[in-house]
DNA sequence: GCCAACGTTGGC
DNA sequence: GCCAACGTTGGC
């Protein structure tokens, strides 16, 4: 069992936005980035837990959390030639882009903003603190995790 | 909208 | 394989 963060913008497709889809349910595509593409073909998993982090937008910060139901498989929308996220270069043979299902579990009563989150002490291990801090997936030590969790409950 | 901090592309 | 130019991300 593992724990990542997922970013979103939420004005595009937010934790709102995955508590209404049909089984609160939402494949997460799009991700065009080799190091977070390896997270999501090799090492994301059924029953993982994912914060679902909000960015570019008015409140920044963590803002719930989904449950990881389907492991890593090709990403569609690659071969969509419709598709903002159509990757000419994709082909099925050996598709490029991997995506994993996730399925809504909390919503936050209040986003955990990125300020908050990088004045902790305990935090210095999360991509989030650190340089490269701009992967759109990345793993979240199990410390920090608890940590996060306690202190959004506690908001 | 600005701009720093990246990641990717492509000529050589 | 180097690296300059370019494109993107994302906080502010």
């Amino acid at each position: 069992m593992n724990y990542w963060l997922f970013k979103t913008e939420p004005d595009t497709f937010g934790i709102d936005d995955l508590y209404s889809r049909p089984n609160q349910t939402e494949p997460w595509d799009g991700v065009r980035n080799y190091q977070a593409r390896n997270f999501l073909r090799d090492e994301v998993v059924v029953g993982d837990e994912v914060f679902i982090y909000h960015s570019s937008c008015k409140v920044v910060g963590i803002a719930g959390i989904a449950t990881v139901v389907k492991a890593g498989y090709p990403d569609e929308t690659q071969f969509d030639p419709e598709s903002n996220y159509f990757d000419p270069k994709a082909n099925r043979s050996n598709p490029r882009w991997f995506r994993v299902d996730v399925k809504f579990k909390q919503r936050f009563t209040k986003v955990l903003p990125l300020k908050t989150i990088k004045a902790l002490p305990q935090i210095t291990q999360l991509g989030l603190v650190k340089k490269g801090h701009r992967l759109s997936i990345m793993p979240v030590p199990e410390n920090e995790w608890q940590c996060l969790c306690n202190l959004a409950e506690s908001n």
